[in-house]
DNA sequence: GTGCATGCAAATCTTTTGCACTCTT
DNA sequence: AAGAGTGCAAAAGATTTGCATGCAC
């Protein structure tokens, strides 16, 4: 599994430790890949392994530093807890940031090209700084149409 | 104020009451149109006032009535509470979706045309359904770059 | 008058924090 | 051995709900 050694490795490059329940967190991201669990979620399936621990808390702390590297991306869903979903591909790509979300099943799936490079060089232009964006495309995907 | 008939207009055609509360957190989404408010931040306008008033549970009920019409978008921020903002113009104009939002002081700003059509519509041949967007533009603008 | 909307209190849900203890390094 | 990370409990913050009362229609 090369996504975990992936994991192992960017936390060891800075100088996080490298524990259990950072890989039960990790290992849970990785076999979801295509879906953004809640820190709930995440946490009923490590507590449903036999083989993972992690207290509920340390979810939230483990998913808050993986954000910070970037290993993970956030999605807010209106009125609901946030999601998490892994944001390095297996092929070790880069990550891309632009999804459609289904409101029912909260599949997740990559969208394309980046469309917002312009419209951000236009803003830097006039001295906007840090410039991050997001994009949401969301909706019923085919399986939840009925 | 062309703004508040727009909102009595709506709320009549949708058979809600015109009540002292909805016509606060109108009157508060009007005045601060350039910015989101967190339901917090309307409550507390409110209460300064001299002529408003409206409990801080109605002004949550309101928002979400006022959502649901349209009238209001909401932004989230990563970490914070929701926010609101009028998302009828003053010339009734159609709202227009794509913003940047300063992390610094909230300051909110048109982008310009809408850049997600073709996806949308590439998308929609696929299968999927009821489809919405939602573009996110974040950094600090010109007045909080130091 | 009818019943939608409100105010207040309390519950709920998500996320964060404090602190003593544990485990990685 | 040092101190980063954890587990537990409890706090904090945002939002929702229940219910009796009030107000728009």
């Amino acid at each position: 599994m090369k996504e975990l050694e992936k994991f192992k490795e960017i936390l060891k490059f800075h100088r996080l430790r490298i524990t259990q329940s950072r890989l039960a967190v990790a290992s849970i991201l990785i076999q979801n890949r295509e879906t953004p669990f809640t820190p709930e979620e995440i946490f009923d399936c490590i507590q449903r392994s036999d083989d993972l621990y992690c207290d509920q808390v340390s979810v939230y702390r483990t998913l808050s530093i993986f954000e910070d590297l970037g290993l993970v991306s956030k999605f807010l869903f209106h009125g609901q807890a946030a999601r998490y979903m892994i944001s390095i591909s297996n092929k070790n790509t880069p990550y891309h940031k632009h999804y459609f979300k289904c409101d029912q099943c909260h599949w997740v799936e990559p969208l394309g090209d980046c469309i917002l490079l312009k419209t951000e060089k236009r803003l830097e232009k006039k001295g906007y700084r840090n410039l991050h964006h997001h994009i949401e495309v969301t909706g019923l995907c085919p399986r939840c149409t009925t």
